[in-house]
DNA sequence: CTACTATAAGGAACACGGTTCCGCTTCGCA
DNA sequence: TGCGAAGCGGAACCGTGTTCCTTATAGTAG
């Protein structure tokens, strides 16, 4: 699943060589998400990172595990970010609707992911095993509080609900008639108790 | 856009050979679609009718086309039962859940479909143009008529909805921890005014 | 019934992207 | 400086959408 990059894996030191070309195509996928999207033609790629294909996979197995070295830093900032707004914000369903904020925002930025979130295509477990792991929990604590907190319904599963929000992300890039963020928050008023 | 079809359409009348390949390729598309989804490589649909690949393009020159002929009864269907539910229901708000749920059930019943109805490849346009075109209005006026009731926001764009409702049954098929009628539901609770 | 022509069919050929394989290069070390 | 192993590049392979060209056939006129 993750790959032996250098420092943090269990084997041996990598080659030199081989930990540059790591960091260079990290940047160069980084780069090329960004102008044509997740799903970007593996050549593409290695061309812009001036190594052969072959490397890509020798480095990243599958196009997931590429994916999710790229945006690991963002995933786990949005992680952390939810205990620190139930902390800090006055009710838990603002702390939830704040915290589904910054996912969607994260999404609706990055071309394509969304899409790439849910497709059941094989080589793509890890991707959603990965998001699914991290963010999961966080979505459930906050729903718990805001459920404890009397604020929403207690019957919201918190995989169902990141699936959804993910869902309503798909397609929202630069795209001025759909409005994903508006979606997602009826979305999350939708969970209200009737009072 | 439609394809000259036997008998709706203006030119002259196509050889009876060629119609009877149209019939058989919308019953083989019918029948590859449920088992292998929308997207199925066109070759297998060609094998399953028994003509060759350039047959397919001949009739339907994009998958989209071939997709619209295949469902255009049940999306008609689903068209004319919104007046009839407004007609025939209680309130507004009730026939507009109850419509939604009809185009819901519509779609996660159709592997793939809601993936591809949201997909920005080119060839698709025509696909999104027909659901949009066809649905769009109905839902238009089932949204004007609750709010008109005071039963839910007025400033909700039947587009965004419906784009919304199809992205959230992406991937809903055969998955039972995904239940995309109860997210879609949350979402039309989301569209109530507070009162 | 036969001959002719426009229409349509079939399948090979092409394009394109993911994935794998193999001979060559370069690193790290003694 | 020499050597073994790790790593590299790009050609080759495979599956799928799309097009092209040759052949077959429906429809019609004689």
């Amino acid at each position: 699943m993750t790959v032996n990059d250098g420092d943090g894996g269990a084997g041996p030191r990598k080659r030199a060589d081989a930990r540059r070309n790591e960091r260079t195509l990290l940047d160069a996928a980084a780069a090329v998400f960004v102008t044509s999207g997740v799903e970007a033609p593996v050549r593409d790629i290695a061309a812009r990172a001036g190594v052969g294909v072959a490397t890509i996979y020798r480095h990243f197995p599958t196009r997931a595990d590429l994916i999710i070295a790229v945006y690991r830093h963002q995933v786990e900032a949005c992680a952390e970010a939810g205990p620190a707004l139930l902390a800090g914000v006055a009710s838990p369903y603002a702390a939830l609707g704040r915290w589904i904020n910054l996912f969607v925002d994260f999404l609706v930025t990055k071309h394509g992911l969304a899409a790439v979130l849910r497709s059941d295509e094989a080589g793509f477990e890890a991707l959603h095993a990965y998001f699914l792991d991290r963010l999961v929990p966080v979505c459930g604590q906050l729903l718990q509080a805001a459920a404890v907190a009397g604020e929403i319904r207690s019957d919201v599963d918190a995989l169902e609900l990141m699936r959804g929000v993910g869902n309503l992300c798909i397609g929202a890039e630069n795209d001025p008639r759909y409005d994903a963020r508006r979606l997602v928050a009826f979305l999350i008023a939708g969970l209200r108790l009737p009072r």
